[in-house]
DNA sequence: GTGGTCTAGACCACG
DNA sequence: GTGGTCTAGACCACA
């Protein structure tokens, strides 16, 4: 059985910028459990011919993960999740999604919604199961 | 008793486009009913001193605000908001940000907090009356 | 019978600036007949309430018309057609019809239209007899 | 052989803007075929140095030009036209075209030409193959 | 007084 | 290299 890469897409027009979404999408695969330690993420060419962008794009969100002490890159190895990875990955990841969550309820509230709305949206969301990060 | 305007203020220095800060700002007060149709806004010059920024950043703001139907601007004489601007700002600001609170619910969720941490994150935010885009 | 005074009509919110639209209608208004050597056009104040305009506006496009030899302004009398009005304005006016013509009709062929169509527009045009500085 | 780029020109000191003259030539271009679908536009830079003006200016059109839907820009790639453009451009142009002759008709009849003189106009402008948005 | 347009040139973000 | 944003300040058109 082949190995199975985890799998990213990204979107190119959208107004994140695609090193971004890169780079969260790695941090959630982190977070997720779907990338562990010593795992080698796919090569900058790889990636870079899947999703039809730039190498130097794959190669910016690469050094950044890397400064964030997230992978080790080697020569001749590839990109590795570091040991320390998934613990600083659920830390940002919670951090960054609460502060989301906190100002996505004021901006309910200051567009008219009442509280009972917010509450509603959220507890259906909570349901659906909706994860904008998930990939197959 | 002199008129009041209504006042706004920018964050310079963020991630956010000044004129983009604008735009919402204005939004956010027609949402509100702190701009009602036939109000006028600052003039650009007015605005450009107030805020300490560039007239040609203002005068952006306004064009986008047009090119929405948000505001109608006439030479010589200023901006002024549409009859159909309340409908459209209300609409638009509530589909926003129920978008976001949405995929912030989610994030939540995919990050690893808890269906109870979010409504409780969810609760504080709205209890703490927070408001982005409030002005004094 | 009380005197019945032409009627003007302006678009306020059009490309065209008032004055301009002021202008045209006074020389389409002696072109066709309709005002006359030694009538006296509406004064600035009347005009500029009937068309709820600022009275400066009305200045202007009477300035201008004085300019053009088409009326005489008068203390105490008023604004009144020039003896050599009609004339002026039936070559302008012609002048102006025919380059827009022309211009209209190279528009039309570049956007793709036939010779054919271009025809049968202008004969559609000529039989609905529409004129659009006629005024009721 | 060197990439042929379609070559504008716009008129510096005319009544009209030049980024509307800009928006007209590339809208133009488009629904002329010269420009398709995919087609990267002169970078901001070359445009304004060919044409002698400042890259703001060239930027503005731009800009409008994606808020019509008929360019995408991206960020250190370009701007490209849309897939849709040919079809709104073609459609815009020709409603634009067509209206501008019914009015540039009615003006004629309305000054006092004959039937038979707008025809004869027509006809020659027709044959003159004049076409004011032609770029050689 | 109002907004509209343009220039010259800076710095930033992105690929 | 690309486009995005902003500044500083000019001149014009309009009411």
């Amino acid at each position: 059985m082949a190995k199975e890469d985890v799998q990213f897409c990204v979107n190119i027009d959208g107004p994140i910028a695609v090193y971004v979404q890169i780079e969260n999408l790695v941090q959630f695969a982190i977070a997720a459990g779907k990338l562990n330690p010593g795992d080698t993420l796919p090569s900058v060419r790889e990636m870079s011919e899947t999703l039809k962008i730039n190498p130097n794009t794959v190669t910016k969100a690469y050094r950044d993960l890397e400064l964030m002490k997230l992978v080790h890159t080697r020569r001749g190895v590839g990109v590795t999740v570091s040991a320390e990875a998934p613990k600083l990955c659920r830390e940002n990841a919670r951090a960054m999604a609460k502060e989301h969550l906190i100002d996505a309820t004021a901006e309910c509230i200051a567009s008219g919604l009442s509280a009972a709305d917010v509450r509603k949206i959220v507890g259906q969301a909570i349901d659906s199961g909706a994860n904008p990060y998930q990939v197959p």
